[in-house]
DNA sequence: TTCGTTACCGAAAACGTTTCCGATAGTTTT
DNA sequence: AAAACTATCGGAAACGTTTTCGGTAACGAA
């Protein structure tokens, strides 16, 4: 017969089974007990070291250990200095997770954009990252796919990690803003950048959109065309509409009347601008100038036109947003109105980090970065 | 006079300033004190909902609920329908850190490439992200810029936010690893993948660079060049000395003296091959072929022949690595040995997560991700 | 002396979860 | 009716830090 852990009694019963193990109850001292098993697996678990560890190595206590490693004044320097001694022969690393748990910050930035691979959007990155790594932030990213369910949990998943502050550009599909709205009224910071919404009163940092169409159209124009095609954005993106009435004000200003048949839209994908274009080229009067709002838009436009040997810019001459590298190396090379992704992103970083260490007394501001207006063959007549 | 706060009596001293408040002495009671400033400010800190909160309000403790929210067997239906209602109607999100914490894993893997920007690493980290998403598994992304020093603190921050896993690719710089085994021995799951390392027996995906490059310098004698000139990249870089052996592999098989002059290092680094294309043109016998290991290196190659009114391929023909979109783009189009980024980095991940759950049982394993010859203009003579 | 002061340190709470141990009320079996 | 069992819950420890609050020794000043 068993005797009790406790009372050392044989005044076992046994009382069912628990979590796989079988259970006793002892009579004499009134309380339930399980077998404890001895060989247990000691679960090979490698052990970071601890403040607690670098504690009992020096018979201090863990709160001496973190003054020192935080360069408190309320430590000796001789204690200090011993403890950064056995820190270093420890290997010690703090968790940043108890220290983020603790403090209620994780110096950590969440960023959501549709697609890492559009070098726009690299560029973005690069910048954040720069700006984010060198005030001692880390980032956590995310991709919506253009997709709002998505990027409504790309959004969730950001903040249940806990990050600082969120730097987003919307997904084309995303027309409701709650998702970020609820964060944004419990006081987490927010910049919006590229791809912003104006329905919340965050920071934001923007580009040239409807400037930009407009020194691009009004560039054409001068260069002689008459009848301006626009490959043109999602129509529901605010991007494109400012781009669309950027374009839109530079015909008016020349008195060049608008035509709904030369309007093309697009997702921002490739090989959608091709109906467009086939469209165009039916009409009884098909355009002389192809503005197109999404740089992979105007090249495959004009690898369109290459192969129907339309001459460029002679017959039509082209024009668009965005700079990649591709722009001056294709033939013709490509006019284009330059943005400057890292710089947006660097901007952008800094306008959050900021907010997240001001905490009170945030400003929403709005900042926009210039552009650049890069004449190319792809549009330059000669006279 | 002052009371003391906890027997009442008058019989306080001062007993000097502590962290800028006056402190007492209480001589009757025998204890310190200072005066709790009644007027704190109150913290207007948003109260993220936690687990006690919905526990006060039905009446449950803390294990309850966490039992509830992890769909665990020990607990009734109703008790777990109302602690989800409740949840719900609270819009509560478990913080993360405080589950990690406990837990011991984050369910994030770390990633360190040497730039976000070349598109290369931009389809990686597209793949990663693919795989590690819908695996539930978070992405931490750090840049090393191609510098061991920061690849060396890169890694030290995602351990000590407590990556469960590491994907990397190491900088050009990077000839000691002593930053990645020590993880390594200690358990951490790491996978590399581009540039690796022979050193450390982790998991590595990685691609034919000898077999691309063979084929790519094999298809240029095919198309009668006798002699190959080689844009190689870094020197002490493995991927680069694989691509050269293989390079040199297919001249030896066509009976091709290898030549010392026609061999130029770069660092994989936009303009750094002109110089060695200018050095080549000026050899009493220049170069009727160029490979070039690195992508950027060909094109900006194709941009220099050009501009000297150099035919491409008939005077000398070109071949690359890796495939950007402007590599179709470009006129003429560029051959090149077409790699798979996405597929690499989804490959890598897989591993890596496998490596993760599997904890015990880790067996290193190598993965070569085939890439694709594709022939196109640039080194295409007519017969 | 007796008080006032400074410099330094430890104990314990707190951050938000999960998990380990029991404890209890019923229910079924012997 | 005792014994064995099940289903369900609470308490408290644990994760690794930081931080609050006091306590003590040592020293100078009154």
């Amino acid at each position: 017969m068993e005797k009790c852990s406790k009372c050392g009694e044989t005044t076992l019963i046994r009382s069912g089974f628990i979590r796989g193990k079988q259970r006793f109850f002892c009579k004499s001292c009134e309380s339930y007990m399980t077998i404890p098993n001895p060989s247990q697996i000691p679960s090979k678990k490698k052990h970071q070291t601890t403040i607690i560890d670098i504690a009992k190595v020096l018979g201090v206590s863990p709160s001496t250990v973190s003054r020192a490693l935080n360069d408190s004044s309320e430590i000796n320097e001789f204690t200090r200095q011993e403890i950064l001694r056995v820190a270093q022969e420890l290997d010690y690393r703090p968790n940043l997770l108890a220290q983020s748990l603790n403090r209620g910050e994780t110096h950590t930035i969440g960023v959501v954009i549709p697609d890492i691979q559009r070098p726009f959007f690299a560029g973005v990155l690069a910048g954040i990252q720069e700006v984010a790594s060198s005030a001692g932030y880390r980032v956590m990213i995310c991709q919506s796919n253009e997709s709002h369910a998505t990027e409504t949990l790309n959004v969730q998943a950001l903040v249940s990690s806990q990050v600082d502050g969120l730097l987003i550009s919307h997904s084309i599909e995303t027309n409701s803003f709650e998702h970020i709205k609820l964060h944004f009224n419990r006081g987490l910071p927010i910049v919006h950048f590229d791809r912003i919404c104006t329905e919340i009163d965050t920071s934001k940092v923007i580009q040239e959109d409807f400037n930009g169409a407009f020194q691009l159209v009004e560039h054409l124009i001068q260069q002689g065309c008459k009848r301006i095609a626009i490959c043109a954005g999602p129509a529901d993106l605010l991007i494109s509409q400012n781009r669309f009435e950027g374009y839109k004000a530079a015909l008016a200003k020349y008195g060049i009347p608008f035509d709904e048949a030369l309007v093309h839209h697009t997702n921002f994908k490739a090989g959608e601008s091709l109906s467009g274009l086939e469209r165009w080229l039916a009409l009884p009067q098909p355009p002389d100038g192809v503005f197109a709002v999404h740089h992979a838009n105007a090249v495959e436009i004009m690898v369109a036109l290459k192969q129907r040997n339309i001459t460029i810019p002679e017959t039509i001459a082209l024009a668009g947003f965005g700079d990649d590298q591709i722009a001056s190396l294709i033939e013709p090379s490509l006019t284009v109105f330059h943005l400057f992704p890292f710089k947006i992103g660097a901007t952008a970083a800094k306008m959050l980090i900021n907010q997240i260490i001001e905490k009170e007394n945030r400003e929403a501001s709005q900042i926009t970065i210039q552009g650049e207006l890069i004449v190319r063959n792809s549009s330059l007549r000669k006279p």
